[in-house]
DNA sequence: GTTCTCACA
DNA sequence: TGTGAGAA
């Protein structure tokens, strides 16, 4: 326990891009066991990356993060489907807010 | 460690 | 909706 990482994650995108794990890991991680997660892949709930030749799964941050908000909702009453939905909209709100944002940045700086 | 499939609750 | 077990 010596590891006491002073940096946010969220503001570190070169760690964030480099958080992609195994399953093995994410269920360590999210307590979601293996099995529940490739019975969520293979439902159509979430997805993963296949590196290269091997066929095992790769999951980046956003997966873990929609497998931690999902398992959440779950826990709260909510349907899978349910939840996977309320999770995908959610996180497309959220790219679209980011997107006006970023639009609303490059206008200012061409109007001057 | 990972994958899949069949079966069961 | 999620798990157990067997096999590769």
């Amino acid at each position: 326990m010596s590891d006491n990482h002073e940096i946010d994650p969220l503001l570190d995108f070169d760690l964030l891009k480099k958080l992609v794990v195994g399953i093995g890991e994410v269920s360590d991680i999210t307590g979601v066991p293996t099995r529940k997660i490739r019975y969520w892949e293979e439902k159509g709930i979430i997805e993963s990356e296949k590196e290269g030749e091997g066929t095992t799964r790769r999951y980046n941050y956003i997966n873990i993060k929609k497998i931690l908000l999902i398992q959440e909702l779950i826990e709260e009453g909510f349907t899978l489907d349910a939840a996977a939905k309320k999770v995908e909209a959610r996180m497309k709100n959220i790219n679209d807010v980011f997107l006006k944002l970023a639009n609303t940045a490059s206008n200012e700086k061409n109007n001057e």
